[in-house]
DNA sequence: CTGTTATTTCCGTTGTAAGAGAAATTAGAT
DNA sequence: ATCTAATTTCTCTTACAACGGAAATAACAG
């Protein structure tokens, strides 16, 4: 049997498993699965759920079920590991990787739902006569802001990586320079 | 007494406020806050706190705590209307603002405090001998991300909010033309 | 100062979601 | 094919947050 280091022996992570399973809970993800994710952040190795359920003292089905959870998240995966029968997982260990496919999760889950509301009720309201012409254009104006940040999201996912961290570390300078290039073209 | 449009006899705007309350509860926020908020959005103008209880059947108790929380969250404000003593409030109305209070509310909520946890467990990890380096190192690199988009943010937010539209609907384009002027910057 | 109305705080009830453990199902070995 | 081990599903309990209503406080007019 191959000797992992127990991560949950050190303070520090601990520490942070705790923490990240509070945030978590803020997130609207329950603890088990933010602890569950942390862990397997830490995890130099892939862990079977066992092991999982073991370092966080918590119940199998309980990981089982925030196992699937992770995974439709795609934070983490399944690998198998040879000589193993039982699953394997490991965490997505890039960070920018990982906040995407938050932000992607969080997008799907929370926006585009909204969004499909949205335009059935501007549809119905479109028909309706005894409707306050203001509030029409306040969903109206809803929904165009949707869609602009729905596209405006999109467009980020396809830019490589690399580029999107870059763009990120200039921060303002992103804008003057497109006041420059874009604006006043005097050469 | 002046006759404002009731807008919940509206089909379109009753729908409109009951997904917008079930779209809340995805959100973290409850439904009575989300509601709340809805039907200020709609209404062209201010409401106390009697009539949004009545308008949406909710306990009085329920609109103080509620209206409280929005006021938190800048999404609504307080309005004085010459000659009523109640308190009146109205929406912010503008999408792009809601979008950004929005934001900067849940990066407060939620990404600060986990940031500040971080690093006290980073800090902590240091001083260990037991910790698995590869643990160290990815709570590191975590730190170092959250740093990074904490003050990305903080930058967006200093844009002027045209300025800010314009560069999201530029959506792709920014980055084909920071290659071109970015990429190639020497010094 | 007192009566009245608006607002907030407190507390009890109810509804919902997390988590544990048992039971059932699935996958793999011999 | 049968036995064993891993995983998932199901159900029950528990914990927490939302909400309503009553009580308390604050703001204002006369």
């Amino acid at each position: 049997m191959t000797e992992t280091i127990d991560i949950t022996k050190s303070n520090a992570a601990s520490q942070f498993i705790l923490y990240w399973g509070d945030m978590g809970n803020q997130w609207g993800v329950n603890r088990s699965v933010a602890q569950i994710h942390a862990l397997l952040y830490l995890s130099a190795k892939p862990l079977n759920a066992e092991q999982i359920a073991v370092a966080l003292g918590i119940a199998r089905s309980n990981v089982s079920n925030s196992l699937k959870e992770l995974v439709s998240w795609r934070l983490i995966r399944r690998v198998p590991v040879p000589g193993d029968r039982r699953e394997h997982y490991e965490a997505e260990v890039d960070v920018w990787e990982m906040g995407i496919r938050i932000a992607q999760g969080r997008k799907e889950r929370e926006i585009d739902p909204a969004t499909q509301a949205l335009r059935a009720c501007v549809a119905q309201a479109e028909t309706e006569s005894g409707l306050d012409p203001v509030a029409l254009q306040r969903m109206q104006d809803m929904q165009d802001f949707l869609a602009t940040a729905d596209t405006w999201f999109r467009d980020m996912l396809t830019v490589p990586r690399p580029k999107l961290v870059m763009l990120m570390k200039m921060g303002t300078k992103v804008v003057s320079l497109l006041n420059f290039t874009g604006g006043k073209k005097s050469g």
